[in-house]
DNA sequence: TTGACATTTGAACAACTGTTTAAATGTAAG
DNA sequence: CTTACATTTAAACAGTTGTTCAAATGTCAA
């Protein structure tokens, strides 16, 4: 499945590819991303860790979750939010540590 | 090496992925790193591909070089652009196929 | 209901980005 | 040196994007 001779990229999957990689393009919504990689997180705990404003954050938030990077999951007043599934999750941690290896 | 607990990001590991996948998140860009994946392609041959005009071609292969996501080569009059590294051919490649399994 | 806390939303603005057009540079052959 | 071809570069423009601030919505407890 992943031994094809030529890579081909469809149009639509051009652009849906680069939706994504657009997302996680911008710093502050890429460490928005890594810090609800493993634990869910409520905005403010994000916004808190990261030195940024609740509002900034939600913003983005909304943005990743459009795009099922993220998942929203509410308990009480707090809305929780952690990466969408494992497949997020394993492509953000490999590209992470690829570039902690230098 | 990559089953560390808890990934952290530094403030620059942050920006320079971000930088990556900023790169790859413009569906034309992302179409001339596809193209060039396997086979070292000269500029003229990219834009007849895609459909490009040569120097909108050769701008956005300025920024993939900058970011060492593509290499260049001249032969004569001809210069042939390909993927820089394994790493980048495996990381572009297991994203196209992420996107075709659907 | 009121009040306090958490999150979302909208408008506005500066900064950035992709594209086009035209001109310049590089390269090899006649 | 010219001529022709391939690529690069620069300036300029429209459209997009990240951020801030203020207001609105949602949620629960008293």
């Amino acid at each position: 499945m992943s031994k094809s001779k030529n890579i081909l990229l469809s149009a639509d999957h051009a652009v849906a590819l680069a939706d994504l990689f657009r997302l996680l393009g911008d710093p502050t919504r890429l460490k928005i991303v890594v810090s609800c990689l493993r634990t869910p997180l409520a905005v403010s705990d994000i916004a808190d860790r990261l030195g940024l404003s609740v509002s900034l954050v939600s913003h983005h938030l909304r943005l990743l979750k459009g795009a099922r990077l993220v998942r929203a999951d509410r308990h009480g007043k707090q809305v929780y939010y952690k990466a969408d599934d494992l497949h997020v999750r394993r492509m953000v941690e490999d590209m992470v540590n690829h570039i902690a290896e230098h």
